[in-house]
RNA sequence: GCGCCCUUAGCUCAGUUGGAUAGAGCAACGGUUUUCUAAACCGUGGGUCGGAGGUUCGAAUCCUCCAGGGCGCGCCA
């Protein structure tokens, strides 16, 4: 039930009846038309630009073409108390009281209110994290992390059906250089050779120690003597150790992948020669020369006559390069054979969740899946911006280098799941983020994750000492429910909600939740402590009953905050 | 040099299929608890929506240009 679409197609309907009679002339678009939530002042629940939309069309004011609606939309429409038009051209209406009842009771245990109801289910992939796994995922990580299984569970509550993906890199010189380091390590273990700390291309931090000292237990049989003959071995070994530690990150965070895909095997399959063989064919794979970007030193650039894709006929700025100087292939290259690979497997859209730092990569990758498919949307990247950590009230710098960074792990503990994730969906994943510890672990109105849980836990509150359960449907036999205004403000913000989520899933920015919950919590306290002077707002009675308008009441707002928590992969406690 | 993101109140940010007087929180000040959870509420002040053009009935929102900040750009992944 969206009174938004409810509305529209009303209209509409009406319009086009209109056009019938002659009445009006109607434009062949009628996509500019909308319904909304006009301001408080005018006193009404919705409204529309129908007239001011049509005007030029037929040559006549707004108020005029509104005048002329406004008749025939009360006309054929039960709900409507009022209607007013305003300067210059909006169509207000205030709706009576059995359309609230209408409303209320279309979906008071409807536990999926909000959910669009589309006819075709598609199948996405969405791939996220897909940090190297060289170790424990940081903080910087945890945003695309939270990010990507929120944008899957909104896509689930939309009835979608979605395959959460992780990518393992565990092929091409930075693996090289973490086995080097668990060797090196290990050797530190087992021989007390000092560990070359200074050696940039290696992996100091201390948590190598512990792979090393697992893998060496867990293969009494490898001997630690010659890189190049156990190499392949102890990669295996060593990327298990680091997948097995990112698996624990991301359970912590609450997050569970379907799938782990590795770039291994993808290139140990032949599909990157496959795939470029198809690009080859379609001629969009070329030998050519690149030039070195401006700006930038030079002196080491060699240009070279090399294998490249023709990024530049999708929009890119330079074609890319698919094979390196010892003609292995790029990472880019075995992507494309990944991106292949997701085609092959035949999901109807693919999403991409990157960081901040990976944006640039977007359009060769892009362009890579729309000449592998030939359509143009069939992957669609998301970026999480960068997450600047304040600790003491300073910016704290993370540095990989020194091994000095937050881990997941520590975050965790300090400030806990809900209030990580809360956090870091509440800001668009196109701005960067301020997480300041202090105030993400404070328990007050600060932190917006315990706002709207302690709306939740007041809800629950009341169904505790009238003995019901919140969770069970409420059975009312007759809808006439005479709302109050202060009521009905927090009822049209319900009729909200399949609107956040609309365009929350529309455009995969799921921070609308989180500051829609915030917003609709907001009403409900201040509703609530309206009960202190005014009887009639308390929702319990002397006599420990409670009156049905009211159970309802908060019944659905209880609904519409546990199914936006739960998108949010966060707890609804009833007691706090 | 090029690409992407950002620029809205003192601070941190919401606000896009273009809508009416641009909204929250924090910070500041003053109030609210014999009554369902005060982790809450109420009130006061605070704005050239970075700048300049354009598109139109109407622009924080769309287009162009400019400025400032961030991220990135090599056969690293």
């Amino acid at each position: 039930m969206n009174i938004f679409k409810f509305y529209i197609d009303k209209i509409i309907d009406i319009l086009k009846t209109a056009n019938k009679e002659g009445l009006i002339y109607l434009p062949e678009n009628l996509n500019s038309i909308n319904v909304d939530i006009p301001p408080p002042k005018f006193n009404c629940d919705i409204s529309t630009n129908v007239a001011m939309v049509l005007s030029k069309p037929n040559n006549k004011s707004p108020i005029e073409i509104a005048e002329t609606l406004s008749s025939l939309i009360k006309e054929n429409d039960k709900y409507i108390e009022k209607i007013t038009i305003e300067k210059p051209g909006f169509i207000n209406l205030k709706l009576n009281k059995d359309f609230w009842n209408f409303l209320l009771h279309e979906i008071i245990n409807d536990k999926e209110y909000g959910s669009q109801k589309t006819k075709n289910q598609k199948t996405y992939l969405v791939e996220f994290v897909s940090a190297n796994p060289t170790g424990p995922l940081h903080v910087g990580h945890s945003r695309g992390a939270i990010l990507g299984d929120v944008i899957s569970n909104l896509l689930k509550f939309n009835n979608q059906k979605v395959t959460k993906e992780y990518y393992v890199n565990d092929y091409g010189n930075q693996i090289l250089h973490f086995t080097k380091s668990v060797f090196l390590r290990a050797r530190e273990i087992l021989y007390k050779e000092k560990f070359p700390i200074d050696n940039p291309d290696l992996y100091p931090g201390d948590y190598l120690k512990q792979i090393a000292k697992n893998i060496i237990d867990q293969n009494s049989d490898l001997k630690f003597n010659n890189f190049d003959e156990i190499s392949k071995n102890l990669t295996n070994l060593s990327v298990k150790e680091s997948i097995k530690l990112i698996k624990i990150n991301l359970n912590n965070l609450g997050i569970v992948h379907d799938n782990f895909a590795t770039e291994s095997e993808i290139v140990q399959n032949n599909e990157v020669e496959n795939v470029i063989k198809k690009l080859q064919n379609d001629k969009f794979v070329y030998t050519g020369k690149i030039n070195a970007p401006e700006g930038e030193d030079k002196s080491n650039w060699i240009e070279r006559e090399q294998l490249l894709f023709k990024s530049t006929d999708f929009g890119d700025d330079k074609d890319r390069s698919l094979q390196k100087y010892d003609k292995s292939w790029t990472y880019f290259a075995s992507d494309v054979a990944y991106h292949y690979n997701k085609l092959n497997r035949k999901y109807d859209m693919l999403i991409n969740i990157l960081g901040a730092d990976h944006a640039g990569y977007i359009k060769r990758i892009t362009s890579a899946v729309e000449a592998l498919s030939g359509e143009k949307n069939k992957l669609t990247c998301k970026v999480s911006q960068l997450v600047k950590l304040i600790k003491d009230g300073k910016p704290f710098k993370m540095s990989k280098r020194k091994g000095d960074y937050i881990t997941v792990e520590d975050l965790i503990n300090e400030v806990g799941k809900d209030a990580t994730r809360f956090i870091m969906l509440n800001r668009s994943n196109d701005a960067e983020l301020d997480f300041d510890f202090s105030k993400v672990k404070e328990k007050s109105k600060d932190n917006p994750l315990y706002y709207v849980q302690y709306c939740y836990a007041r809800i629950s509150s009341v169904f505790r000492n009238i003995k019901q359960n919140i969770n069970d449907d409420i059975i009312i036999s007759n809808y006439d429910f005479k709302y109050s205004n202060e009521e009905i403000i927090i009822l049209k913000k319900i009729t909200e909600w399949p609107k956040c989520i609309e365009i929350a899933t529309e455009k995969l920015e799921p921070h609308r939740i989180p500051v829609y919950l915030y917003e609709l919590s907001s009403e409900f306290h201040s509703y609530w402590n309206m009960g202190k002077n005014d009887p009639s707002k308390r929702f319990i009675e002397k006599n420990n009953k409670i009156k049905d308008d009211k159970i309802v009441f908060l019944k659905i707002i209880s609904n519409v905050i546990k199914s936006g928590m739960n998108i949010l992969g966060v707890e609804t406690p009833e007691k706090m």
